[in-house]
DNA sequence: TTACGGCAGTTGTCATACAGATTATTCTGC
DNA sequence: GCAGAATAATCTGTATGACAACTGCCGTAA
């Protein structure tokens, strides 16, 4: 039996057993090479086949994590695809976004609390008084999608859309425009909130549609499509 | 992005393509490591976590594997998996599935090319021949919609629908119906099919949705929806 | 023919070093 | 004293080189 595989075992009924609670961080490589007394290769391939599996999840300087349910191995091959993906598929990007995004703005019609709207809320203030800052703008903007993705209720569309969002800030700093873009994307957004918190689902719905129908084309006309 | 994962997606989409037939030889590390640029640790880390996927298999001193297929190593890990199966939520997943399909189907009609057609039909002739097993049934009935997202031509529908694979392959199994239902499976495939065939994408649309709406009620008359 | 042994090829493991990212700590200017 | 910047410590990712263990094959001797 190869050595990884005992330690696979190991660590695989320390999960399974509860001693590792969900979001926990598992020991650094190298401890765990002190305690089984093996090299950091063997616990490497280890830890690989695992996050395979998606029982755990890695960040780069920070640790190994006992993954959340399997929703983080979607997260890990969205973001997989998502960050591997040049400059090239931003209109991949934005007609997926498209398509989940409107479903998201009409289920939250439906199913948004109060807390969730006051997020929203509070993330329309905070981009009025951040319209100098584009790197903040850029990056409230995606925040307002991503907390109707999870006011929507589906924990799928949250997911897949938070594993997206490095890449959607990106689009989003990149479309940048003068000061009547500017106007236009809160003048939606404040739109898209207003259907939600009247749990009007199919004006929210066609309104976010339009919204991002309307950022596309301005996509493509800053940038030609590329 | 990790090198490794960029390697994970080129070996991956060779199997995927059908590069790579069942049970043949991956080339071998050293020569991976030419061929890709890296070093052997980033290709191993790469095989390790496609082990872990179930895509592969290596026989020490011998070489590298394709897997028999992921059902085989779906049924091999079951112990690995049961315990996070036990808390899918079936619902979020067809209700996810209903949009982001109908979506597929719109776009496979107007964008899938001979060979994804040729293989759908193929897996329609190969459901035919399976109907008495119930396993190998649900695994086809999935990679039918599976070739459909990847007809879309949007590689973040694919990427994403794969990820949800062996849950889908798990909701098919569940969701089982006498051969009334089996027939009512065979009959709304084909009209997606047909639609797709003859570019027809709002027919195909309407088809995925209605076909996925029917597979829904069915789960929900089954289980009361849990 | 058959059994054996050796050889080339391949995966498994170890050790070391450094790069790149994150987190914790210390220092600095006020 | 304190916020913020600079720095150090920590951790994962990758490269490199070496050797062990195993497999498959081929040639040779009994």
């Amino acid at each position: 039996m190869q050595r990884s595989a005992k330690i696979i075992r190991l660590i695989e009924s320390e999960i399974f057993d509860g001693k590792m609670p969900v979001g926990q961080r598992l020991e650094s490589e190298e401890k765990l090479c002190e305690r089984f007394g093996v090299s950091r290769t063997v616990i490497r391939e280890a830890i690989q086949q695992l996050r395979g599996r998606g029982l755990l999840r890695t960040l780069k300087g920070s640790g190994t994590y006992i993954a959340e349910s399997n929703l983080d191995t979607l997260a890990n091959a969205v973001e997989a695809y998502s960050a591997l993906a040049e400059d090239l598929d931003f209109l991949e990007l934005i007609d997926f976004r498209i398509m989940i995004e409107t479903e998201c703005a009409r289920l939250a019609a439906i199913h948004a609390g109060e807390v969730v709207i006051r997020e929203l809320r509070s993330i329309m203030e905070a981009m009025r008084q951040s319209k100098s800052d584009r790197a903040e703008f850029s990056r409230l903007d995606i925040s307002f999608h991503l907390v109707i993705a999870r006011g929507s209720g589906n924990r799928i569309y949250a997911t897949v859309l938070r594993a997206l969002e490095k890449k959607c800030i990106d689009y989003a700093r990149r479309n940048r425009g003068d000061s009547d873009w500017f106007q236009s994307i809160m003048i939606t957004h404040q739109a898209i909130l207003d259907a939600i918190e009247n749990g009007k689902s199919e004006v929210a719905a066609e309104a976010m549609h339009k919204h991002l129908l309307s950022s596309r084309r301005h996509f493509v006309d800053l940038t030609g499509g590329v």
